[in-house]
RNA sequence: GGGACUGUAGCUCAGUUGGUUAGAGCGCGCGCCUGUCACGCGCGAGGUCGCGGGUUCGAGUCCCGUCAGUCCCGCCA
């Protein structure tokens, strides 16, 4: 039906006749001459129609509207010298509408505009709705073409430099007992028992590398029942990637070239190779988080040893009882950073406490280096102690210094939240930087205090650093994430292929033998036959396209997402199935609905 | 499960200490207009103030409940 797309005509095309199917973005009509603009997902172009120019499609164009679907044949010309317009690629020319066909009209109002003009704001919920209209508009349109971009960038690089096939592996498979919640599935055929969605391709991507597959990838649907945020869907989609034969450098190294390749591709970025690390243990004393965003500074600093013997007991006694004393210091956050904001009421008060901290102390960094801090604080420093903890802080006149005492982990994360509120209040945070790292040494388990037992960090699969195997519990994990300015956008590691150790580790985490074989016997067993050593990444495509688009929600470049009650506004899933099909599939529901008054 | 915010015309919003007939811009309809590009000008239609209950002489406004959407905590190896 047609020649060219809308938005790619440009000056080259002047005198050819061409023929464009679209919809009617907008139509000026100045009573002697209409203007329509004509889109479809390439962009826009100006279509003209006059009586005298164009007299067989004149009248024709004055009963079109907004979202009108056209075809449109007409002879591209150059605009008039004061009619030119460089705020659109196709502002150069314009095309003379010689025949008009309307394939189909607009028989409702619109619920929203679908030409955008500035940067109007629609609800949520109605674009929801109407998401096949909203992914119409200029800005959904573009996201999903650069998740296109994306996608396919990822595709030529590991098909075409590194060899990669991709292989599809089972949406329905078996429910895992580590993890996410599963969403599961009744099976018809095997009455009684269930299906799971798989929260990611894990073990059939390591069976793939049993059978030969040496390098795996696959663009993977995961499915986590669990509740919504702005950046989590119960289905989003993975970039899955294994190898055999390769250690962790060489992992990371074929990564970076994969990331490289993005960033120039689709923002036009030369990344400087290799790309910074830092290991887990860095990332918390400094960052007390294991996704530090480090296009600021404002590092923690350790000051246990200067306040281990202190009259102050909050401090010393935080320390003997195991935990830490650390600060974060604010340069200039004496002028920056009120009282009222640190104490009982204040928002960073609010922040800490949300941390779990009873409050936050802290010390002001006076002129001569004097200094400004609750009582019971200024009397237990001494003055050798006191210039020890501005030497070890870096401190200068006018600083700020905010306090975390207590157990390791709660004043981290503490203090990482601190430091995120304040950087980003401060202005600290170049948005147009781009800080790319690693991070490295995850240690291989955590301790769950609620169930008490070792977890696996990363996932039970994770190979244990070599120096460290003797003992697994303190061992270190030969796993990598790989964090975009503070957003985990990928993490993986080198896998097990060995019984005995995949034993050990499920051992550790509290699986008994019974319950490993029952779960993961087929795993076990297929390590008995000649499994290569192999390892792999996972990315969260949808994060790091949402990062690429500068959006704020994984939803705006989701083609069809789910509200935070997971549900999809559009088609109303989820909803009631009919008594015969779960009486079919032997399943009877509890749930009794609230009563409605 | 918990905390916070939002809901007024098709859309985006305003609406004062509770007070007469709830407004604006855009969109929509009609008319005028030959170089606009967020075209302009004029006229017009369009409202169960999310829903239910309460307080009051009187509720968009106050109270209680409820529904929907968003953000966060918990949760998410």
């Amino acid at each position: 039906m047609r020649t060219h797309y809308c938005g790619t005509l440009r000056t080259e095309q002047i005198g050819e006749t061409i023929t464009l199917c679209g919809w009617v973005d907008r139509r000026r009509d100045l009573g002697g001459v209409i203007f329509l603009h004509l889109r479809d997902r390439s962009g826009s172009v100006q279509v003209v129609s006059d009586p005298v120019r164009t007299p067989d499609t004149y009248h024709l164009a004055e009963t079109l509207r907004s979202e009108y679907v056209v075809k449109i044949t007409g002879r591209v010309y150059s605009r008039p010298e004061e009619s030119l317009n460089d705020r659109i690629p196709t502002g150069a020319i314009e095309v003379y509408a010689e025949q008009i066909e309307v394939l189909n009209r607009v028989h409702k109002q619109l619920p929203f505009q679908v030409s955008q003009t500035e940067n109007e704001f629609v609800r949520e919920d109605l674009r929801l709705k109407y998401r096949y209209l909203d992914l119409r508009r200029e800005r959904m349109s573009a996201n999903l073409q650069l998740r296109h971009q994306v996608i396919k960038t990822i595709r030529r690089c590991l098909e075409d430099r590194f060899n990669f096939m991709e292989i599809e592996t089972p949406i329905l498979t078996r429910s895992t007992p580590e993890g996410a919640r599963d969403f599961i599935l009744p099976s018809r055929v095997n009455l009684g028992e269930w299906f799971a969605l798989p929260q990611s391709p894990q073990l059939f991507k390591q069976l793939l590398m049993v059978s030969g597959f040496d390098r795996y990838y696959q663009i993977a649907r995961c499915f986590r029942d669990e509740d919504l945020r702005a950046d989590r869907q119960p289905e989003f989609t993975q970039l899955d990637m294994e190898m055999s034969f390769m250690s962790q450098e060489e992992i990371i190294n074929l990564n970076e070239e994969l990331i490289a390749r993005i960033f120039k591709e689709i923002k036009g970025i030369e990344l400087a190779l290799p790309l910074p690390r830092m290991t887990y243990a860095e990332a918390m004393d400094d960052y007390g988080c294991d996704k530090p965003d480090t296009r600021f500074d404002l590092k923690l600093v350790n000051v246990s040893e200067i306040f281990k013997d202190s009259q102050f007991k909050v401090f010393s006694g935080a320390i003997a009882s195991g935990g830490v004393v650390k600060i974060l210091p604010i340069p200039g956050g004496n002028q920056t950073i009120s009282n009222v904001r640190i104490k009982p009421g204040g928002n960073l008060f609010k922040e800490a406490a949300e941390a779990g901290a009873k409050g936050v102390a802290y010390i002001r960094v006076l002129a001569d280096n004097e200094i400004e801090t609750i009582g019971a604080i200024k009397d237990s420093l001494s003055e050798i102690s006191k210039q020890q903890l501005l030497t070890l802080t870096g401190a200068k006149p006018g600083d700020l210094l905010l306090f975390g005492a207590g157990d390791a982990a709660m004043v981290n994360k503490t203090l990482d939240r601190l430091r995120l509120v304040i950087g980003r209040e401060l202005g600290l945070i170049d948005d147009n930087k781009v800080n790319l790292l690693w991070v490295t040494d995850f240690p291989m388990f955590e301790w769950n205090a609620d169930e008490k037992r070792l977890e696996a960090l990363h996932h039970p699969f994770t190979a244990p650093h070599p120096d460290d195997i003797n003992d697994l519990t303190t061992a270190r994990a030969q796993a990598y994430d790989i964090i975009f300015n503070g957003t985990e956008i990928g993490g993986g590691s080198v896998r097990i292929h060995q019984r005995e150790i995949q034993e050990q580790v499920f051992s550790a985490i509290g699986l008994s033998i019974e319950e490993a074989n029952d779960k993961f016997g087929f795993l076990l067993e297929a390590f008995e036959y000649g499994t290569p050593p192999h390892g792999g990444i996972a990315y969260g495509l949808d994060r790091l396209v949402m990062l690429l688009a500068g959006e704020d929600s994984i939803r705006d470049v989701i083609a069809f997402p789910k509200t935070q009650q997971a549900r999809c506004l559009l088609t109303n899933a989820p909803a009631n199935v009919d008594a015969k099909q779960l009486k079919e599939l032997e399943v009877i529901s509890t749930y009794k609905p609230k009563a409605v008054d």
